[in-house]
DNA sequence: CATCTCTGATTCTATAGAGAACTAATGAAG
DNA sequence: CTTCATTAGTTCTCTATAGAATCAGAGATG
């Protein structure tokens, strides 16, 4: 838990910024390097204000945008916390898979390989590890009511993820987020996604079972943990008639 | 412009709500009714708190609303001002066309054939007007350097639209909302975009000069003016292979 | 055991006001 | 004509305060 802030203690940084921004600055970086961590409960606004020796409304205002950014939550007589990023929603949010619609399943996975093996390049440079390094590489089959939706190559730095190599694949559920973190500590907190297309290759048709060429999206993803620090690299591939994306403009 | 509001009006609307939320609601509203035009100048903080007897502070809450709802827009010394959508952005914000990068070109429009028709049911529905009603329709191919990028397929309510069919298409530029604002005074001030993928018909191909069944990136889009009524339905065809989308979560 | 009531903690709403920072326009000085 | 200083108007920052609304838990009541 967040320990109470330093009774007194003056507000470092650029003084030619307002307060409310130094403040956001000084909390968004005991989130980002993980002293507060996600569920856990920040000060609050009193505690803050009188800590830091500013008005409570400073205070709320450094706080709302922690909470647009999406760092922070807030319930009103409860308190404010730690936002935990959830995942499973992020990627679905694009596919909307013709199921009976509305409900928002998690597709079952399926994990066909996993072994070690030297990262490739383009996977070393997402990775900011140096070229050559071991990483643990997967091949994962996602499906929904037994028909595979996504075709997914997975790759993670071997010297972060040694204990992931110990549980049996047959062990992982639905989501791998939060096997990482119950078996190596990791805990995602944000990523940056690429949405392309392509023809499918022989391969991925087979997975996916349709025809070679058809069109498939593909998105590839990073996976950060705090500070930014880079934790997963993965491409995903679905069929693109069962994808759409939608949204909206000012 | 808009006229500074009357005094002393109280606010309407449910009194459960927050006052800012009320006022929000109310400004909205002006906005969305077209009564409050782009560009136009919103009264001063201080004009609204008085007029509507509420504190400055209230009101700045109100328009922070606003604001990144994207209705307004603040300039600190200068006021503040209904926001203009810039739709040659938001398009070209996906598709990053592998030119010399970085400058964001607005590709050159050429009209290929435009005429009037009967509006295509799933059209009319997305246009809010019966079925069979007239429609002006348009084949258009946007190009960047001589070569072509996008091929769009472009429908118009006719009965809106009638002073668009007298100006000839050789004076249609690289952006056709303006047009429509000129001719028939129709202000675009939202969308709503659908992105998925397909393979290229022959049509298709032989516009963007790309092998059949090559992937394709389709984007549906309905274009809105006040209130929210539905103006212009078009779809949006570029090669895959040229597209890319980058998002990052929380 | 279940239900209600109270209490303390917390965020939320709203007010009032002072000064800083910035903009655009005006007028003076060169 | 150009440049500089002034001024009025505007948003932005910050303080201080009071009460409302909500929540979780403790305790009383049935």
């Amino acid at each position: 838990m967040p320990s109470t802030a330093d009774s007194g203690r003056a507000l470092s940084g650029d003084s030619r910024l307002p307060l409310y921004q130094r403040l956001a600055d000084l909390l968004r970086v005991e989130i980002q390097d993980g002293r507060w961590r996600p569920g856990d409960r920040a000060p609050s606004e009193n505690e803050l204000a009188d800590a830091y020796e500013i008005a409570p409304g400073t205070v709320r205002q450094a706080i709302a945008m922690l909470v647009d950014e999406g760092l922070l939550e807030r319930f009103r007589g409860r308190g404010t916390y730690v936002r935990r990023p959830r995942f499973d929603h992020s990627l679905f949010r694009f596919f909307r898979f013709r199921q009976a619609s509305g409900e928002s399943l998690v597709p079952e996975g399926r994990i066909l390989r996993r072994g070690v093996q030297p990262l490739p390049s383009h996977v070393a440079r997402a990775l900011e590890v140096e070229e050559g390094a071991d990483g643990i590489a997967m091949s994962r089959l996602r499906l929904l009511n037994e028909q595979p939706v996504l075709a997914e190559e997975i790759w993670l730095d071997a010297s972060l993820f040694a204990g992931f190599l110990d549980l049996p694949v047959e062990k992982v559920g639905a989501l791998l987020y939060p096997v990482y973190e119950a078996t190596c500590g990791h805990l995602v907190v944000s990523a940056d996604e690429v949405l392309t297309a392509e023809a499918a290759s022989p391969e991925t048709a087979r997975l996916l079972r349709i025809e070679p060429a058809q069109p498939v999206i593909v998105i590839e993803r990073v996976a950060r943990g705090f500070n930014g620090v880079p934790l997963e690299w993965r491409r995903s591939r679905g069929r693109a008639d069962q994808f759409h994306y939608r949204t909206e403009i000012r």
